[in-house]
DNA sequence: GTAATAGTGTCTTTGAGACATTATCTA
DNA sequence: TAGATAATGTCTCAAAGACACTATTAC
């Protein structure tokens, strides 16, 4: 802490990376700007925070606003703070980047802001049209989802309630952009406590055997780790 | 990004967690406050983000101002951002924390700040006595470096420029607070590309059989991590 | 029956953990 | 020589990767 005399202020922003799994690939939120600077260009969906509230608290209002979605209940997390003098054409903003990941969520309703969202494959994307340091955030969120696939469960976290083990697989392979080995992910699975447990319930979707659900497990953190 | 008029504006801090290793045992460097709040409690050394620079050029300047090191030569990495309001008594301060390794570094001579700074132990040491929430901050430090030891190769960068398998095998008996089997330990370094690579010297500290020195290599990832 | 998908068995290789031995220096 | 520290050899077990088979449904 500083013993400096009048320190400078920064407006700070919370900027949302919201992933879920749609169609077997990873999408992302993203808005399209209603306003200048980069007006039309697609971005993130972010706010500045409010005096009397916590940045998880913006994060989680601005959730709310751009998609009428309750993160309560699933999965926030910080990624990391963005600050550059001029990653803003119009003054220097500090923004602090959160990951949300979101079970197969529906197509976001227009928030109070006018700006549309909508999903996007983050594969495709070309990450250079979004505005400011967007693309770079997006990348870093991307990786970081890829590698706490790895050693946490939080895969669990864009299945539905109820899921069957190639579920849980074809979010692996989304995420990771590679194919899984089904024989091993399932005895990996099986093998680490807390995971998945199962609910006795199973698929009747037709076409092959029903597939037993399962349902996330109480485990956090996968331990040896799956190995990408 | 925000389509809000008129953002509430706070003041930017960095927060540093410098860690070195010294008489084998993990340490932090500490200030003692000069000044109100929390005056003459630990804290870590910190101040607010100047208008133009980034937020690792003001990390890398208040290191220097404490402690005499220039950190360019060193590893610099964003921790987080602590932000909840009343974290400050003095009215909100959004706190960016980095941490810092560093060789085993000289005792700091103190700065321009008139607080006087030292190493301390971070075994022993108190959090909850720390200023703020700096005891909070120095836990996820902490659990940070112990995990990036994993599968990184940054145990070298507590190092001097030339080691033994020893003491970098020193280095992660101390970071992660036990003992490492030396045999396997060595096996594991020697079997990681690019971790280590031999200088062909070796020392004659005397007392038993010189050891090879090694020199930092031009990995960044231990594949498959250390395991702790 | 066929087609389709779910789930299991098992062999091989790699690497971690544990332990004993050899090597090279100083005094 | 003894004492100290560095380095290596090897056995066992756990887990990953690769691959083939059996199970259960719809039609």
């Amino acid at each position: 802490m500083p013993s400096d005399t009048s320190p400078s202020s920064y407006p700070v922003a919370v900027d949302l990376v919201a992933l879920t799994i749609r169609n077997e690939r990873l999408h992302v939120l993203v808005i399209e700007r209603g306003v200048t600077p980069h007006r039309g260009d697609p971005a993130l969906p972010g706010g500045f925070v409010r005096p009397e509230e916590s940045l998880e608290a913006a994060a989680e209002r601005e959730l709310l606003e751009e998609t009428g979605i309750d993160v309560r209940r699933f999965h926030l997390e910080q990624l990391g703070t963005y600050g550059n003098p001029g990653r803003d054409p119009r003054g220097r903003v500090i923004a602090v980047a959160y990951i949300v990941l979101l079970p197969n969520a529906p197509e976001p309703t227009a928030g109070s802001d006018a700006e549309s969202a909508r999903w996007s494959a983050t594969v495709g994307l070309d990450r250079t049209t979004l505005a400011f340091d967007h693309g770079r955030i997006l990348s870093d969120a991307v990786e970081r989802a890829r590698s706490k696939l790895e050693y946490t469960t939080l895969a669990t976290t864009f299945c539905p309630e109820e899921f069957t083990i190639a579920e849980l697989r074809a979010v692996y392979e989304a995420v990771w952009g590679r194919p899984v080995d089904p024989r091993n992910f399932h005895r990996k699975v099986q093998a680490s406590p807390g995971f998945v447990e199962p609910t006795g319930r199973r698929t009747n979707r037709g076409g092959g055997r029903p597939a037993e659900l399962y349902r996330s497990g109480s485990a956090r953190l996968i331990n040896p780790p799956m190995t990408r």
